[in-house]
DNA sequence: CGAATTTTTGAACCAATTCAAGTTCGGTGG
DNA sequence: CCACCGAACTTGAATTGGTTCAAAAATTCG
């Protein structure tokens, strides 16, 4: 049962993925000091819990969620976070975390200590920039999410989602021969582009009739990117390389 | 019809405003030297078109606005911005500008050279903390809308929308005697919480026939902001101080 | 296997959209 | 000052995309 010990930053697996930049070895040393604690979540754990002052945090590997919910309990998914993301900048200007982050699957993640942030900006300017860009990327994400919630049909929002996903984790080099994992329910799914558990269900079988996606045993492959992209109208396309925090 | 030149940036009036932290004479220095132009735009004019490169800006009088739109011509305003709020890090991880900003009024913009940030960080390294503020708190707004256009039915849409305006524009000392300015037409209403301009303003009239606000000559004031906030569901309380750059 | 969760489908309903006119407001020019 | 014009706002009616309700089928897991 003793869970086997995370490597040294130094030795992150992420950063040898495409993905990520490199950092300078003083950088990496700087970061493994600001690193607190090594985190491990099952599927269903509350990384932050809403209201509740958060920490800092990188997915380190499986996946989770940033969500808001309504008193009524109506809960809005903001977005998906993968190994790499960057949690905890959003309560800077507000009291208390204005979301609640909970894993998707068993996952794990580095965290750090906010009263060290500005450590990090004083100490490592660069580090700091690197904050910043990643900040800006999640921002990225939540408004193409808003344009899908506010402005696309139901379709559309699908394809949306399913694109953004899929390409994520391709680039992060979490798919083999065509399908990645996939571990969203519908109602993570219906959560996440703000529609009914039941219309989400019936918009996804009509996309998945019309071939533009397959999905079996928790794997997700789409055969024809450029039709699932034309439906969506969605171009947006990130720059390969991102800091890895 | 020559304009009024812009006082130096130690001497912004923004600066005496309640609602932004002080700055170092040193910082403020470098603000002045990071600014490189001071930009005046007619209601309408764009300030960053959508998928060119942008420089960054501040706001520095008037009202603005974020959106992005699909290739049809549906359009989804992401935020409104407001004098201190600083626009154009979006694209840090991405190739162009992900959204347009247009000004809603004539305003004023404060710009800076995107080349010049990381000299930002490198030299004052605090200041490389309070963009990642600003960038953290826009984020914020978007959340929040994403959570609007997501899960809030018309009604909550219009009254959380009208309550954080409202809000913003007192806390920036706009508001006289409960009253602020109010340029957004019912359009840039509905293309905001992404609604129809018809049901949009059904709805608005009926929350004006419940006396949830008064908009008159341009102006809007919110009688009783409790109610509005209730039937909102809209609890989000920002911090008294916030950096300015 | 049995229980719980997730997915699927049909049917009734409703919130929001679209279509189609008015009406009111703000500005401009005679 | 008033007539006119375009933009913004308002309203009613028909329609529809999506929700809700209800229940069954499939899948996962202890």
């Amino acid at each position: 049962m003793n869970p086997v010990q995370p490597p040294p930053c130094l030795q992150c697996p992420l950063r040898d993925k495409a993905a990520f930049r490199s950092n300078s070895p003083q950088e990496i040393a700087f970061i493994q000091r600001f690193k607190r604690q090594h985190k491990r979540l099952e599927a269903g754990e509350a990384l932050v819990r809403e209201g509740a002052r958060s920490e800092l945090y990188t997915i380190y590997s499986g996946w989770a969620f940033r969500y808001k919910t309504l008193s009524d309990g109506r809960r809005q998914i903001l977005n998906f976070l993968l190994p790499g993301d960057f949690v905890g900048l959003q309560d800077l200007g507000i009291d208390g975390a204005p979301h609640g982050v909970e894993a998707l699957t068993a996952m794990e993640a580095c965290q750090f200590t906010r009263d060290e942030l500005w450590n990090l900006y004083r100490e490592h300017p660069s580090l700091g920039f690197d904050v910043t860009w990643l900040a800006a990327h999640e921002e990225a994400h939540v408004d193409e999410n808003l344009l899908s919630a506010g402005r696309r049909n139901a379709e559309e929002r699908i394809a949306a989602l399913m694109m953004t996903l899929f390409k994520r984790a391709v680039a992060l080099g979490l798919a083999h021969d065509g399908r990645c994992d996939f571990p969203l329910t519908q109602q993570h799914i219906a959560d996440a582009v703000g529609l009914s558990l039941v219309h989400t269900n019936k918009t996804m079988r009509k996309l998945y009739r019309m071939g533009l996606f397959e999905l079996a045993e928790g794997r997700l492959s789409v055969p024809n990117p450029q039709a699932l992209r034309r439906l969506a109208d969605y171009w947006l396309v990130e720059l390969p390389r991102r800091p890895l925090i």
